[in-house]
Formats: C-alpha cells, structure tokens, sequence
DNA sequence: GCCTGGCACTCTTCCCACGCGAGTGCCAGC
DNA sequence: GCTGGCACTCGCGTGGGAAGAGTGCCAGGC
C-alpha cells in the first residue's frame, strides 16, 4: 500500500504533467506544490512509485510522467468529479434550450461539449431500443406501396418504403394503421413483435399478405435501427494532442469514423455513473493513446443513450468528468421537455 | 503565350510532383519524362514559367513546385477528366446499391468517395429547394397537439410538433390532412406558401386559428429546412497532408466542421460540370493550401446537391474529377430508382 | 534564333562532436 | 525516515564541415 504522500505526490505528477505537457522532476514538484519535503524524499517516493507501475520515464534522466495506471489510481482515488461553475452551468443550460428538433439539440450537444472541453465529442442518438412507440403512420402512395413511418417517444423518426404483394385499400389500410397504433402505441419496441403477431388474422384472406408484408418491414426497421447513429465533433482538438503528431492522430480519426467502433466504446460503459476508459483499457488499439470519458443520458430516469469525449490520455480528468457529467444532465432534462 | 513545349514542361512539373511530393528539378524532368531537350533547355523554360507565376521555388536551389495558377492552368489546358475503368464502375455501383435509405445512400457515398480518393468527402444531403412535397401528414398526439410529418420526393422526412391554439378534433384534422394534401403534394417546395394561402377561409371560425398554426410551421420547416445538411467522411486521409502538420491541418479541420462554410463552398460552384477550386480561389482562408472537387448530382436532369472532396492542392485532379463525376453519376441513378 | 554542355555558385540537409543542463540514484549523516 | 551532497547519465541544442541537388549564365554549335 502506498503511503499518503507518496499519493500525494503521484497527484502532483498528474497534475502538472497535464497542465505542462512535459515530465516532471523532483525538484519541480517540491517548488510548485508545497509538499514539505526536499526534492531527494520525493525522489525516493518517484522510485517507489515506478517500481509499483504507476510513472514511467521517457528516457533515463528525465522527468516521470504518469502511465495508464498512474491515471487510473488518479482517477479512482485521488481526484473527485469537478462540478461546473453556476455560469457555465447557465451557459450549457441556454445553449441547449435554442434547439429546434432532435437533431439539433445533438448537434449542440456536440459542438458544446466539443468545446467546453477541447477534446473531440461523441454523441449517441436517443436508442430505440429502450424508446417506445409514439404512432405508426401508413401512407399510401400507389395501390400497391405504401409508406411506412415510425414516430418514437424522443421525437425520432423512420420511415421505410413497401411493397405490397397485392393493391391494398384505403379503407383496409385505415384499419390496419387504427389496429396496429391501438396495440403498439405507447408500448415498448421490444414488447412489439409479441403484440402484433396475430395481426394478420384479423383481415380478409386477400389482405394478410400485405399485412404481414407491412409488419415485417416494421419489425425490421425497429431492429435495423437499434445500429445507433452517433455525432462527433471538435475534431479540430486531436491537433492539441502532442508533439508527435501524424502517428498519433491518424489512428483516432480512423477510429472516430468507424462508427462501430465508437459504438462498441460507449456500449461497454455499464457504470451508471460517468465512465473513464484510460489508454490500453480501450479494446480498440487506435484509441490506446487515448482516454474515453462518457456517461449515460436520457430523457426519464432511464438512459436512453450514451455522450461521451475522446482525449489524450494527459487530460484534465476531474474537468472532463464534470463537464460530460453536466451536459448529459441537461441534454436529459431538454428531452424530457420536448 | 507559353509555347507548346513549355506546356508540357509545366505538366511534367506537376505530375511529378503530385507524385513525389518533392519540388521537381530540371535533371530529373529529363529523365523521366522524354521531353526529347536537354535539361538546360528546360531550366530556361522553367525560367519562363516562373516569371509567369506558374511555379516557384520554395528555396533558392531547390527544385520547382507548382504555384496555384500553375495547377489551374494545368487543370483547365492540360488534363482532361480521367474515366474511371469499368471494374471501378461497377465496384462504384455495387457498393451504393445496397443502400436502404437515403441516411445510408448518403453515408455510402461519403465513405466511397473518400476511399476512392483517398480524401475528405464532402456529400450534401439532397436539398428541399428543388424536392417536391411527396406527402404531409398530421398525427394527433393530444387534444391541442400535433405532429406534422412532411415526406418529399428523395425520401426525406421531416417531422415537427405544433401546439395548437384550441382543441382540434379528429374529423377537422383528417379534413386538413386531405385538403393539404390535395393542394401540396407533388408540387414544388417554392410554391407550397402560395397553394395553402386561403386554406383557413374554408374551415369553421373556431378552427381557423389553428390551421394557420399548422400551416406556418410547414412553412417555417420547408425554409428552416434549406439549411442544408451534408456528412463528411474520411478526415483520416489528412494525415497524409504533407510535413508541416498541425499547421496545415487545423484550418481545414476547422472549416469541415463549420458546415456553412462548407456549404457555401458548394454553393458557390455555378457550373454544371465538375468544378475545381484550388487554393486560395477557396474563399475561406483555412482552405488555402487546399483545393475543392465538387460537383451537383440528382435524382432526374436537375442537380439537387452536391458533393466533392477536399485535399491538397498537390492532388491527382484528373483522377480525383474522374471519381467525383463517376460517383455523382451513380449516386444520381440510385436516387431515381428509390 | 534556339538548343546544348559546361561551370561556378548557392542553399539545404545531413552528420558528428561538443557542452550544457536537467534529473536521477545513491550514500552518509542527522 | 528525511536531508544534502555528489557523481553520473542522457537528451537536446549548437556549430562546423562536407555532400548533393539544383540553379543561372555563358559561349559555342546546329
């Protein structure tokens, strides 16, 4: 077991390690923070500290810098989420109110988060998974193709095209559009398949094809659909990453544009508290210079979804936690409203 | 007037060095390419061409690059169009046939385009200007709440809610629903304000007032709606931007994630072929060392948006216009069939 | 008049050696 | 267990020198 100061000084470390991007030394760490031992106790403490795996040097006779694992104890024990300030909180609050729609208010997520943190922002649209039904909507566009319109509880909406085996009437698509919103309106998408699975019978023998034609397609969409999108932004950031540019960089935006992947990171996060992923904890080898900072949203008590930042692992954690831990809340809250 | 030979030394320089990357000396012109003179007759033909401002050198003693006239007077005289080869065609194809709507014909396009260039794509989502209204449909979600869904001809759907003045009954709503649609569908976004005028006057006083609620929000979402959105795609190609890194690659990051900007470069591309835009042609100052592919494609005759690519001005443009022409070509046809 | 070979000149780039300084590890003493 | 001192290790920046690529110009030839 570490001692108190020696945690103490792996905080020191982390800290003026983010703050100035350079390996810190002994003799720097006792002038900045006042620990109240010479430099040798605190070179003792760095050794200990190393051979524990925590700092690592870059080369003999530098400074130490913190390893993933250092981060992780920084994270885990020695550093607390910092709350936003009451003026950013109303900032982040008025910059989400001016959203028209869905899309918007994740665009303005992004961009906010993207911002308040200078790192790259990923958003996870509402799932459909945990969304209910708000209405179904059959349009009919020739005799024998109808459009097919899911409207969810977080305002999203899919449509699909189909085509029916055989002309299907205004008046039986009436009924079918009145029968299939009376069973699934309100109900969950997963409790959807059970509940139209008798659907069919209800109809003239000439219409169940077209019927189960049109549910088929709907069950599809509700399952086609839970591959989430998600929107990123505050690219513009990576380019603060360091000093050893092109290699580092490219690996993140290549992993940044494979959606699955980034979908896959979000979904692994199963705390209901904000998550922190540090370097090599990322399964995905391009994001293992990186850390992942995300948190659940939703509009209810529930999450419905995932946000979440991607930075170099050197981040101020206690600031990234606070500020994702902040957004997320009032994304839910502008949700709920809507 | 350049004379013939020195058109072929300035399309040398700019062959090799898009393929190099390194400034192009008068030896190796010689060798490479048989010009069928020696090298000091080049150098006095790259004298020439300096004093014309078409190419420079970056330092005394180095070898030539070309300058942004250069490169245009290359695209414009020198280089046609390359083809793309028919396995590419029909890769081109494949690849965007499996699309199942227009989220995915889009995100298709990007990713391809992106490939195939190996550049940042750029694909505006068809725009509602030109589209037609295929459909409105208005869905009761309380008494005095509507959803108001419209449906247009590439398959877009926009949805919005409307908080009525007064209760709106079912029977008023289907009566609406039919009228407007009777009026609107198939006709033009523009016209849409004209047709639905004096829709009001034709229902009962007590209704007219949220009729007009209905209406103006149609109207607001057939304009807000022109805000155009596009997708971008393949960011991590800028890694291979050249040497100077984060200096030349922050701007650009910058300006793709402005999307007005974006869309104003677009827009401003008037001819109805491929248009080139190179370096400080771009009107923003974060895309000078970078030149713009673009060109409109659409569903029928008409171009109903545009995409391109972004990448430096040290590119393949016969190869990188063929790409973009050939995947506007197909992405038009996939857009006509759905 | 235009092309050619030759030549001197200019710069950049690479390499290496050197010295400085930061930082370390260890040890003896308190 | 903390402290001050001391020798040691490296990385980094500097400066000089050599190599190489490329140029501009000039005089001669077709």
């Amino acid at each position: 077991m570490l001692s108190e100061r020696r945690l103490q000084v792996l905080r020191a470390i982390v800290q003026d390690y983010v703050g100035t991007e350079e390996p810190v030394g002994s003799k720097a760490l006792t002038e900045r923070h006042n620990l109240g031992v010479s430099p040798a106790t605190v070179r003792n403490d760095m050794a200990a500290l190393e051979d524990e795996g925590y700092i690592a040097q870059p080369h003999t006779s530098a400074g130490r810098i913190p390893t993933d694992k250092g981060y992780r104890l920084f994270v885990d024990k020695l550093a607390g989420v910092k709350p936003m300030t009451a003026p950013e909180r109303r900032a982040i609050q008025n910059f989400l109110e001016g959203a028209v729609d869905l899309d918007d208010v994740v665009a303005r997520t992004v961009r906010l988060l993207a911002q308040l943190t200078r790192q790259v922002a990923v958003v996870q649209y509402p799932s459909l998974t945990r969304s209910t039904v708000r209405h179904v909507e059959l349009l009919s566009l020739a005799p024998a193709r109808v459009m097919l319109v899911l409207i969810t509880d977080t305002g999203r909406v899919e449509q699909r095209m189909v085509d029916c085996p055989a002309p299907f009437g205004e008046a039986s698509l009436a009924d079918l559009r009145a029968r299939l919103n009376s069973r699934v309106a309100g109900r969950r998408f997963t409790d959807v398949p059970m509940l139209v699975e008798d659907l069919p019978d209800a109809f003239e023998p000439e219409d169940r094809g077209t019927v189960s034609t049109v549910l088929s397609t709907l069950l599809e969409t509700l399952v086609e659909e839970n591959e989430e999108r998600l929107m990123i932004g505050g690219t513009a950031n990576l380019t603060r990453f360091g000093h050893d540019f092109p290699l580092t960089i490219r690996p993140v935006l290549e992993a940044l544009e494979e959606q699955v992947v980034l979908l896959k990171l979000l979904g692994e996060a199963k705390d209901p508290g904000v998550t922190v992923r540090i370097g090599h904890e990322n399964a995905h080898e391009g994001l293992n210079s990186t850390s992942v900072v995300s948190v659940g949203y939703g509009s209810g008590g529930e999450a419905v979804a995932k946000l979440g930042v991607v930075g170099p692992t050197r981040m101020d954690y206690p600031g990234t936690m606070g500020a994702v831990r902040a957004v997320a809340r009032y994304v839910g809250q502008i949700l709920a409203e809507s």
